[in-house]
DNA sequence: CAGTATTCGTTGCAATTGCTACGATGTCAA
DNA sequence: TTGACATCGTAGCAATTGCAACGAATACTG
């Protein structure tokens, strides 16, 4: 019966933020990613990439998607390297830098994500009107002191 | 100059929330695993199953797991695995239901616990200070009501 | 009780990921 | 100019992941 003391301090994983973050990211991702993955077969992180070339200017490279995104560099490489032979994203030497590769959508990639991106606006919309103005705010300003930078 | 027309509605991934949870999570997440990586050696999942095990009762399957921390039952099946191979927890059939595997943690699991609990109570003391009463209270609440049920 | 369906946990396989090293290009200083 | 150093993107390799199929055990149905 006996277990030895109760050495542990309660802890409840439910109540941990780190987890309750991870566990609603993963579902806000993947409620998302219904929208895409079947429709379009995207992963997520051709979705980022596609995304950001979407809001960015027109010459961009893999470092300026990386630091826009989130994501590792060689990550960002090998997303485009997919993205390029669905045919959705063309890949050139940059000629001012030869070391840089400019990534631009293709017409293809247009028209993907003009499809798309409506649909990703219609989810944000769905996500605000359940959180109510109140309640998004909230949100809106814990994740900005999140990201904030700390230490 | 002309790159057709700009038939793109305009987006910024850096206000669409789920980016922003997942960017949010990730980091949080790596913060935590500092903790629990470089000094115990540690996954995340690994910490997510170990962490379960000190919240529950004694008498815990894999499926309970499962159950509590979201994640697939092979990812837990897998993880319970290597932690039974550090000796941190020992899995037994279960004598009421032998197709239940039972966990539960060796002292050697319930000894580094006693350590990592208060460091992760003191990781979230420190976000819910520098987040303010008002604003963990406001993310409390948003991350409530995205985990609620929708459809 | 026999036969079928369901649950539980694990594993094989292919795809993805993370880390690291590498080649190619560009920058800087003497 | 030349040589050391930094940056960019890619690729090799090992580890992890996701999916689906499987065997074992139990529950259900007639």
């Amino acid at each position: 019966m006996d277990d030895g003391p109760d050495d542990l301090p309660p802890f409840d994983l439910g109540t941990f933020l780190p987890y309750r973050l991870a566990v609603a990211a993963k579902r806000s991702s993947e409620d998302l990613a219904r929208l895409y993955r079947d429709r379009f077969g995207l992963t997520v992180p051709e979705w980022r990439v596609l995304a950001h070339l979407a809001g960015a200017g027109p010459d961009i490279s893999v470092r300026d998607v990386e630091a826009g995104i989130q994501l590792e560099r060689y990550e960002v490489s090998r997303t485009a390297a997919r993205l390029a032979a669905k045919g959705l994203l063309e890949k050139t030497a940059s000629p001012a830098d030869r070391r840089l590769v400019v990534l631009r959508l293709t017409p293809a990639g247009r028209a993907l994500l003009a499809e798309l991106l409506p649909l990703a606006q219609a989810y944000q919309a769905r996500i605000e009107a359940r959180l109510g103005a109140a309640g998004y705010q909230g949100l809106d300003a814990a994740l900005r002191a999140l990201e904030a930078e700390e230490d």
